[in-house]
DNA sequence: CACGTGCGGGC
DNA sequence: CCCTGTCGCACGTG
């Protein structure tokens, strides 16, 4: 009983993006463990692993794992270990987005290495004529860049995101409507989008192990345990049912930048200049967005690791780099007077951001 | 509405 | 074992 509307979605993952985009261009990486990290430079190795190939993978190496863990796991084999490059892999993601949106009716960027396309008219319904269609994508993908990714077909957004991560790295997974159920059912309800570990836990504890499970449980439970809007998407994701469009996202709703201190401090004087160019950077940003923010937050992350936020909404939307600076001064007032820890790290984030009049911006947001 | 927190996805 | 960076959404509270 899915989807009476007859949609065909496809959903497209590169696989394990960053290192392999390091491992395409030093060929002497090849069958080698490479991990791509995000230094924090508090000390040599502090950091978090960002992604690892499959080799490392196979040793254990998980993304946001610490970097030091990855090199004891690693330490006897020739692993190689990389910073992170964003402006190269979003060079490279920006052009296989764009030969991908010319494959949709519609199309959606999720993040810097997903997407979703609507090809319910380009394959007139037929899921042969999608799985072919997701095998030129793969093609010529892969002929224009050297990756591989992961390619899932399906009903709706949902079935299709699930079904890209069946079968990876490499993978093309087709789920026609008539088979979504028996797809599902027998999958652990940490696959569903949204049940993250802490949501997992809850649902196992209630007894609810597979999606299936979760098919049949009462909807009226899931309200009462999640909330009605969670519970009720809960409810329908279970059955396969996703009606969400695929639609070009627009313009950021929100943007932070954040930094790890290079010791635990409370000083201002220690905090200052690092506020400052998470300010220049913010600012940056949203000049070449021609935005401009109305709300301003100080995020803190303490030194026991718990994060907290402060924030102050202007009387008007403002571009002004010292109004932000000057926010943010006012802002770790309010937190130091209420904290006595030292922080780790420190952030900045404007929010309730307006497009800035008469901005030609607006067309790259229209598709 | 403004503010603060929690959670998830997944590099 | 130690701990990156970024964004959106939901929801509780005042």
């Amino acid at each position: 009983m899915a989807q009476p509307s007859g949609r065909v979605v496809i959903h497209v993952d590169f696989d394990y993006f960053f290192a392999q985009i390091e491992e395409r261009e030093q060929p002497e990486y090849k069958g080698k463990s490479v991990v791509v990290c995000v230094y924090s430079g508090r000390t040599e190795d502090s950091g978090a692993v960002s992604t690892a190939n499959y080799v490392a993978r196979r040793f254990g190496v998980r993304s946001g794992m610490p970097i030091v863990w990855a090199k004891r796991i690693l330490k006897e084999e020739d692993a190689v270990f990389l910073p992170v490059n964003l402006v190269k892999y979003r060079e490279i993601s920006d052009e296989i987005m764009d030969l991908l949106r010319t494959y949709g009716d519609s199309f959606e960027q999720v993040s810097i290495d997903e997407a979703f396309l609507e090809v319910t008219k380009r394959v007139g319904g037929d899921y042969g004529a999608a799985e072919k269609l997701a095998g030129e994508i793969k093609d010529a993908i892969l002929r224009r860049t050297g990756l591989t990714c992961s390619v899932g077909v399906g009903p709706n957004k949902l079935i299709a995101k699930i079904a890209a991560n069946q079968v990876k790295p490499d993978g093309l997974t087709v789920v026609p409507s008539e088979t979504v159920n028996e797809f599902l059912r027998l999958l652990p309800v940490g696959r569903l989008y949204g049940v993250g570990r802490k949501t997992e836990k809850i649902m196992v504890e209630k007894g609810l192990k597979t999606i299936g499970d979760l098919a049949d449980h009462p909807v009226d439970d899931l309200v009462h345990t999640f909330g009605k809007t969670l519970g009720l998407y809960f409810h329908e994701a279970a059955n396969g049912i996703d009606e969400s469009e695929v639609q070009e996202r627009g313009p950021p709703k929100s943007l932070s930048r954040i930094a790890t201190l290079k010791k635990d401090t409370r000083e201002p004087e220690a905090l200052l200049p690092v506020l400052i160019e998470l300010c220049e950077a913010l600012i940056r940003r949203i000049e070449v967005e021609g935005l401009a923010y109305r709300t301003v937050s100080l995020v803190t992350i303490s030194e026991d690791m718990a994060m907290r936020s402060k924030s102050l909404t202007l009387e008007d939307a403002t571009t002004d780099k010292d109004v932000l600076l000057r926010t943010v001064k006012s802002l770790l007032g309010d937190y130091l007077r209420e904290s006595t820890l030292n922080l780790r790290r420190i952030g900045v984030r404007v929010s309730s951001l307006s497009p800035l009049a008469g901005q030609r911006r607006l067309s790259s947001y229209m598709g």
